[in-house]
DNA sequence: GGCATGTGTATTTTT
DNA sequence: TACACATGCC
């Protein structure tokens, strides 16, 4: 065939694929070569002629770009020099922003600040408005981060948001409203955005008159993956894209829309025929990745969802037996069973890479990753809680920022408090002499008062500075000084020139603040040791990047997953098992998918069953989950979840299995219920010496 | 004004 | 249950 890129493709995919102008929704099913459909698409359309640089590839994720860019790439072997715009939403407004903002009068420098930043602020602001220390309790700064994230993604009216998914709150509304005014203005004094930020500039981007239409003509084609998550917000950027040029495609699955906590919505898929008149729609509905068990067992779980737009999935595949549904004693046996089906896939010859464990939330795994790196076992963990959260990387980022950004009040206030005999009061007092502008909602000057920024005021002369902290602070204005390539002035007011030729590298600088910081950490924190770790490996990071700038927002952007340090960093050639929360699977398939904690409060997680959409969500992760697996498939459900921990006794309680198991879902599943026994014997009848756990075993004295 | 202790509360999933 | 927040002591 003269199109290698086509090869292989059935009719409908291929119909899909070669879609010519115009608007294109394709809703694909789980597994029915979604991917496959989108990458041969944007290599057809590369060897029609169209730049490669004019197509914008919208994902879920950071990953999912690259690897598709990379298979387009094989598949054109021409296109060397790559080109392709692909990434995420957010990514792709920071990178449209720093070449277009000035239309919105951005400034050059703003940085980017993750969801915990947006927390702290809203921290500092409900403080400074008082409403930090009422006789009722105010709602709590990470719900106002999520009010205000909901209702700007959502694009409704914060009463409308409050009613509908945050009823708790609504009494304190005038007070929000207070704080989210607060909010915005000292985001714009401090140059900072937020997350919903990008999205709402890159909006406003596009409704500007001349530029707007200049980003928007820049890209020939538009295509989004996994159409079915994406917000109001992000429909509305879409079709400011795509006014004159109406190249759009799209591609989802109704059935497998699972981030509704980020203002995402299935109307978006089901409205884009009206959205975009004239769309041609491709339906994908067979199924090329599991077997006919598996997919009955999951057609089986969404046959009771409450509402339905797709139909059923049907593939030809045959063989691989039933899907396994176990019942297991407790969590430990649990993971007990999951090790030993592992191994015995392993030695099967199924690599760990190619075998997956699956759960609902970050902390599920916590057993498991115990028990696979006491076995030796390598892992990587995707998704849960990501080291760019742990304090210690925090800290060390804010030198970065406020070298970057000098209007970053979080970021001074934070690295302020490090210093002993510095708290918060002393910090705010020195925030004030430095100049750092919060907003009109304090009296504070805005950032251009003086002509003269904070960074270049701290190193002009020195704050008023509590005695414990005067030598460590002289060493700190050294380091920043050196940081940024001046010196510091001895001479109030005599600002040294500019000079940013003598910036030393990024490395370099990362290298100056960890010498410094190193002592302050050992002092805040006690397992320093393995702190150290993580910014050595925070350093590893920074070589790979020339600018500050990129390297701070690639990192709030596109956050490194966790480095549990149970897993020793695995090489790249080395064989490692996946263990994945849900959300982050998405997209993902394996041979082998085991899922975890199976039980009512699991899945569905307790947190989410408080309305019936929440129940129904929940049914689709569970979904999700088990449309990964190719050949084999596994289910586990404990049955008795212990309460107390290290405590003598076995205070616990029994589960309930999953309530979306049902007794017609659970038929096409061999169900296997242990006795007690499971462990050892299995162990021994696969040739597998797997060390015992003392401490599991002791346990049983008393629990079994 | 910093820091430790005690009480109360949210508690998931990700950009 | 762990963590964040507020009060009280140094």
């Amino acid at each position: 065939m003269s199109e290698p890129w086509l090869e292989g493709l059935t009719a409908t995919q291929r119909e899909a694929a070669t879609h010519g102008k115009g608007p294109l929704l394709i809703v694909a099913g789980a597994g029915t070569g979604k991917t496959r459909t989108l990458v041969s698409r944007v290599a057809h359309l590369i060897a029609g002629g169209v730049a490669p640089d004019r197509i914008l590839l919208l994902t879920f994720t950071r990953r999912s770009a690259a690897e598709m860019i990379g298979r387009v790439k094989r598949l054109v072997p021409a296109l060397s020099g790559g080109g392709v715009w692909g990434g995420t939403f957010h990514a792709t407004a920071n990178r449209l922003l720093r070449i277009y903002g000035d239309a919105l009068r951005l400034p050059p420098d703003f940085t980017v600040m993750d969801e915990a930043d947006a927390g702290d602020m809203m921290g500092l602001i409900r403080a400074e408005l008082g409403f930090a220390s009422g006789k009722k309790r105010f709602v709590g700064k990470q719900s106002l981060v999520k009010i205000y994230s909901h209702t700007v993604n959502a694009q409704r009216s914060l009463d409308d948001t409050l009613a509908r998914y945050f009823p708790w709150c609504a009494e304190d509304r005038d007070g929000i409203a207070r704080i989210f005014d607060a909010y915005v203005e000292r985001k714009q004094a401090q140059h900072v955005l937020d997350y919903d930020d990008l999205l709402l500039f890159w909006g406003a981007l596009c409704a500007a008159p001349r530029v707007g239409v200049t980003m928007a003509n820049r890209f020939e084609h538009v295509l989004v993956d996994e159409y079915q998550d994406t917000n109001p917000l992000q429909a509305d950027i879409l079709r400011g894209m795509r006014r004159e040029c109406t190249n759009l495609s799209v591609v989802g699955d109704d059935a497998q829309s699972i981030y509704s906590f980020r203002a995402a919505t299935v109307r978006n898929i089901l409205d884009f025929p009206t959205m975009f008149p004239n769309a041609h729609v491709v339906t994908l509905e067979r199924n090329y990745r599991s077997t006919a068990a598996i997919l009955d067992a999951s057609n089986a779980v969404m046959a009771r969802a409450k509402e339905r737009y797709t139909k059923d999935l049907f593939t030809e595949r045959t063989g691989g037996g039933k899907p396994v549904l176990t019942t297991c004693r407790d969590e430990e046996e649990q993971t007990d069973l999951v090790v030993t089906h592992i191994l015995e896939h392993l030695e099967a010859g199924v690599a760990l890479m190619r075998q997956a464990v699956l759960f609902r939330t970050g902390h599920h795994s916590a057993m498991l990753e115990i028990a696979l790196a006491r076995r030796n076992i390598p892992f990587h963990k995707y998704g849960g809680l990501k080291f760019i959260e742990a304090a210690h990387i925090k800290d060390t980022l804010a030198f970065l920022r406020v070298l970057e950004n000098p209007y970053d009040e979080l970021s001074w206030f934070r690295i302020l408090q490090m210093f002993e005999g510095i708290g918060a009061r002393t910090a705010r007092r020195i925030l004030g002499e430095l100049g750092v502008p919060r907003g009109s909602a304090t009296t504070n000057g805005t950032a251009s008062t003086n002509g003269t920024t904070p960074l270049a005021g701290l190193l002009a002369r020195t704050p008023r500075v509590p005695a414990p902290a005067q030598p460590a602070f002289g060493e700190f204005r050294r380091m920043m000084a050196d940081c940024a390539g001046r010196r510091i002035a001895d001479a109030a007011g005599d600002e040294p020139p500019e000079g940013e030729d003598r910036v030393p590298p990024l490395p370099v600088q990362l290298e100056r603040i960890r010498a410094f910081y190193a002592p302050i950490c050992s002092r805040l924190y006690d397992n320093a040791p393995v702190r150290e770790r993580d910014l050595e490996h925070l350093a590893q990071i920074a070589t790979r990047y020339r600018s500050r700038a990129s390297f701070i927002t690639d990192l709030t952007l596109d956050p490194p997953n966790s480095t549990s340090d149970l897993a020793q960093e695995p090489y790249l050639e080395e064989d490692y098992l996946i263990l994945s929360t849900i959300h982050s699977a998405k997209g993902c398939e394996w041979d082998v998918v085991h899922i975890i904690h199976a039980a009512d409060g699991m899945i569905p997680s307790d947190m989410a069953i408080t309305d019936e959409a929440g129940v129904e969500e929940e049914r689709r992760l569970l979904y999700v989950a088990m449309t990964r697996a190719k050949d084999h498939l596994y289910i586990y459900f404990p049955l008795r979840y212990y309460h107390t921990k290290h405590r003598r006794g076995d205070r616990h309680s029994y589960a309930q299995r999953s309530r979306y198991l049902t007794d017609d879902v659970v038929a096409r599943f061999e169900q296997r219920t242990t006795n007690g026994t499971a462990g050892g014997d299995d162990r021994q009848q696969c040739g597998v010496s797997a060390p015992i756990d003392p401490r599991g075993d002791l346990r049983r004295l008393w629990s079994g």
